[in-house]
DNA sequence: AATAAATGTTAGCACCCGCTAACTTAATTA
DNA sequence: TAATTAAGTTAGCGGGTGCTAACATTTATT
């Protein structure tokens, strides 16, 4: 989990479910990512370890503050990133699709840039 | 190397490389893409062994038809991604590493988009 | 020709991160 | 409460892909 990617999935679907759901467990992740329990055990404590999440005694999981920073990045990425590729007209699945790899590789720099061309886009 | 990544950027550098020089061989793959010698060894015999390049008895590399193909599909996500974010305004070494990174995830249908959209921004 | 340098290979390590098998623990339900 | 189902863990496999150490082979230099 030095690689960015597999954390940053995890974080981000921690973070969406965490919108959709008022608790949100390993079983939740797993069928969410479609990885296997054990996938998510590790994951999620690797997570835990990096000081991005906890996990209650009832099992439900919650980001930290820097935790919930980084997912609300991911997932900025992902939904510009989308919105960005549906303007050019791309469908909406290939768009996520497309977003969901690439926000794990873009630089900020050129994300910003990016972003910022969404907004004049809207203009 | 069932994973497009590695793969492509061997073969992109053996494209690149085979622009700038006559022969292509191991050790120039390895310095240009600053990778150990074993490693190289690997890269490419996975290379041969999916009928992407040919290696002569001299070590000099060449690309099959399809290796070739391949080659130019990656090199151009590469220069056109690396275009169209220094178009706005990324600077040209960010510009390029976003590109190197992304040229591997992005889909047909978006890359055939962006790089609409950029030929529409030439005008 | 002898030595040195460059090129390439083999063997095997390490880490990432999915997986299954088998187990434990907790929660349901009959 | 006993039996079933759901949730989570441990152990270990496997493929990908970088690495070093050590060796072989080839090419260049003295």
């Amino acid at each position: 989990m030095a690689n960015a990617e597999s954390a940053e999935m995890y974080l981000e679907t921690i973070y969406v479910l965490s919108k959709q759901q008022e608790n949100v467990r390993k079983v939740d992740v797993s069928k969410h990512l479609n990885y296997a329990k054990p996938s998510i055990t590790r994951g999620i404590s690797l997570l835990e370890k990096r000081g991005l999440v906890e996990v209650d005694d009832l099992g439900n999981i919650t980001m930290t503050a820097e935790g919930k920073k980084l997912a609300k990045r991911i997932y900025d990425r992902h939904t510009t990133l989308t919105a960005v590729f549906m303007k050019l007209g791309v469908d909406e699945k290939t768009a996520a699709d497309d977003a969901c790899r690439i926000e794990h590789f873009i630089s900020d720099k050129t994300f910003a840039a990016i972003k910022k061309h969404l907004k004049s886009f809207d203009k």
